[in-house]
RNA sequence: UAACCUGUGGUGUAAUGGUAACACUCAAGAUUUUGAUUCUUGUAUUAUAGGUUCGAAUCCUAUCAGGUUAUCCA
């Protein structure tokens, strides 16, 4: 029900408007079509959930449509990857649909157009027509052929469909204008002959229908209400329009409705590249394992990297829908599937950077199984047992031979929580010749109710199973790889994606099945990939925890560099500027804060900028204030008085706002 | 330098002429047998300049910035 309060975005506004305005709710229909020529990325789930999305919250359909018009790219890989996808996601489509299941009706409507003198064939090679095309700046041109009478047209045509031309040779164009400052207006090609075998049709056709001839009609065909598409299809609109009341002309009496399109900004990833190309290029260069690698921004990738249906959709949700580019930061979907799976994943223990403690009081051969919680955040999940012994791992980095009281873990002398157990303390450690610690000698005690700081996760020895650990790290280290136009995205992999590491975890863990996923208590989320066999358990780091204490330790060089590029961003000028806007509306506390700021800006501003302001507009009082306070601050600092400042002062003192007499006054 | 689109905290999205809000990030604190979770608090925003209006993020004008468009791809 809190549906109903929430903020609508610009394409249910349109949609609320056109039922307003008498659009009949029951003949709402939305459509996903995907082109069937790679795998689905995290992309495409915002069109997936925004048409999806929508028929669910008006109970439309929403048909997935292959737009598979280019048989030369498409195979039926993909067809069956994206369903998988689209319905591990949790979606269901109304109809299965095809692009070139209407080949023949788009051909029939291409023979109408032809009749009606507004297609024609052209038989120029590319180079020609695209002479002939002009540039955004320049106007095209007619070609030869754009004259040719129906009769021979149709001919022409008929024979491409019968297959007496060689590939390239014609192709048959609409006819519409050569001058239209949209490119996509001068003659767009409808038709190429291409001789490939086609997924589906087979070998039934040797003319295919170009992307823009198609995809409107098959949304008219289907009688799709809303067609939506991403921005970059914006220019296509015209043309999609253009078609439409041809064909719509010819078929209004059974296809009544014509579909309209909207566009809206497509997800861009932080770090991350979308591109179906150059994901297809990190496949075939084996920088990953293949389309799923966990890496990778795929819809497959992601499954098996353990984010979750629920984390994915949610994410969508929160991403939003609007016309502007956007780069969403990827600690957004982090946040989404941490939060999922904090609810969802029971807790265990692993020990991936193990060193070993001995407890030197705790006697040798004894073991203990104690009772652990799987999930505090669930209840029903219950409780399990796991072994304690004399000899346990602990990860290297929870233990120091000295460290300050910021410092929570086990140290020296200190005494530390191990987590379902016991307190310990460390009393020696025991090293290599080299220097490195070998082991930690530690006693326990009983007393688990007195109050340490620590809590560390552990595992016995003894009872320790191993399994291979991968963690994954961003695949490239900038944040926009492939928006540099002087470098290729490829320079910007990060060697470092991958790291494999053999971990002890607790015996439970002997039971874990594929997919089945967990929370590595104080470490992150993992769930156990694919390449799990009976012998050898492989897990997926999924995202690691919240770390407050990891970003604490490298403060000094990080934090502080962040900040200075923030401050230095913006000239001492344009931020009393801002505080301008809105300084007479402040609480006077506020007010004195600003203006102590303001004077202190006003040291690094000089006179040539400031001047310019005197012309703010009178009602800006505001503004005006600001400057004066400026003004002062220069005056003070041994400006000398001009014409412009005097008048600039004498004008304020008029104003009837108080606070710029007040300080003009005081200028005086 | 043609046409079209878009400019709201660091990021994303609301507010549809009437108190600029929500989420993530970041920071501080409380709770905690996960330095997690949870809770509280905080920093920070309408690209610029004019105009219309009692009142503008919203309408108008100009400027600036970014994006898109020239495959027999979709």
């Amino acid at each position: 029900m809190s549906e109903e309060t929430k903020s609508l975005n610009f394409i249910e506004h349109i949609i609320e408007e056109d039922l307003a305005n008498g659009l009949p709710k029951d003949k709402l229909r939305f459509r996903f079509p995907p082109e069937p020529n790679g795998y689905l990325h995290i992309g495409h789930t915002k069109a997936i959930g925004i048409s999806f999305g929508l028929g669910e919250k008006y109970n439309a359909p929403v048909n997935l449509r292959f737009d598979d018009t280019n048989p030369a790219k498409e195979e039926q890989e993909y067809v069956d990857a994206i369903k998988r996808d689209i319905e591990w996601l949790g979606y269901k489509w109304e109809n299965e649909l095809y692009s070139s299941d209407y080949f023949q009706k788009l051909y029939d409507w291409a023979l109408q157009m032809i009749k009606d003198g507004k297609a024609y064939v052209d038989s120029q090679s590319s180079e020609a027509m695209a002479e002939q095309k002009g540039t955004p700046t320049q106007v095209g041109v007619a070609g030869p052929y754009r004259n040719r009478s129906v009769e021979e047209n149709l001919d022409l045509f008929q024979r491409m469909k019968a297959g007496e031309f060689p590939a390239g040779t014609h192709v048959l164009r609409a006819k519409i204008d050569m001058e239209d400052p949209n490119m996509l207006m001068r003659d767009p090609i409808m038709y190429r002959i291409l001789y490939a075998h086609h997924h589906r049709t087979g070998d039934e056709w040797c003319i295919y229908p170009m992307y823009d001839w198609t995809h409107g009609e098959s949304d008219y065909i289907e009688q799709i209400s809303h067609s939506l598409c991403s921005l970059e299809f914006k220019p296509h609109r015209k043309l999609y329009d253009w078609f439409k009341e041809h064909v719509y002309e010819y078929s209004k009496d059974k296809l009544p409705l014509p579909p309209k399109q909207h566009e809206f900004a497509r997800l861009n990833l932080s770090y991350t590249i979308m591109s179906k190309r150059k994901l297809l290029r990190l496949v075939e260069e084996g920088l990953v394992s293949g389309w799923d690698d966990p890496r990778m921004p795929t819809i497959s990738g992601l499954r098996r990297r353990g984010y979750t249906p629920n984390s994915i959709r949610k994410f969508i949700e929160k991403v939003g829908v609007a016309k502007r580019e956007n780069v969403i930061d990827v600690s957004l979907l982090e946040f989404c599937i941490r939060e999922d799976l904090n609810k969802t994943a029971n807790r265990v223990m692993a020990v991936l950077n193990p060193i070993k403690v001995v407890i030197t009081n705790y006697p040798e051969g004894k073991e203990e199984w104690l009772d652990a919680e799987n999930n505090q955040e669930d209840e029903s999940a219950g409780y399990r047992k796991v072994p304690f012994s004399r000899e346990i791992y602990i990860e290297k980095e929870d233990f120091k031979e000295e460290a300050g009281s910021k410092f929570f873990r086990l140290k020296l002398g200190g005494e530390v929580r191990l987590k379902n157990a016991y307190i310990i303390k460390a009393e020696h450690v025991v090293k290599a010749e080299n220097g490195d610690i070998e082991e930690i000698h530690c006693t326990y005690t009983e007393d688990t109710e007195k109050k340490v700081k620590g809590t560390l996760h552990w595992v016995s020895i003894k009872h320790a199973i191993t399994a291979e650990i991968r963690e994954y790290d961003r695949l490239f280290s900038d944040e926009a790889p492939d928006s540099h136009a002087d470098k290729d995205f490829m320079e910007f992999i990060n060697p470092n994606s991958l790291n494999i590491k053999t971990g002890y975890l607790e015996p439970s863990l002997s039971e874990a099945k594929v997919g089945e996923q967990f929370q590595f208590q104080r470490l992150g989320y993992f769930n156990v990939d694919n390449d799990s066999t009976a012998e050898k358990l492989v897990f997926n780091k999924t995202v690691g925890l919240r770390d407050s204490w990891a970003k604490q330790k490298p403060k000094s060089q990080n934090n502080q560099s962040q900040q200075n590029k923030s401050q230095q961003k913006r000239p001492p000028l344009s931020v009393i500027q801002q505080f301008g806007k809105k300084y007479t509306n402040l609480p006077e506390e506020k007010r004195l804060k600003v203006k102590a700021e303001i004077q202190d800006l006003a040291k690094d501003v000089s006179y040539d900028d400031l001047e310019p302001l005197f012309g703010t507009a009178t009602k800006k009082a505001g503004t005006r204030t600001v400057v004066m306070i400026a003004l002062k601050v220069l005056l003070k600092n041994g400006l000398e008085r001009n014409d412009a400042i005097n008048q600039f002062i004498s004008k304020a003192i008029e104003d009837k706002n108080e606070l710029l007499v007040a300080e003009a006054t005081d200028i005086f």
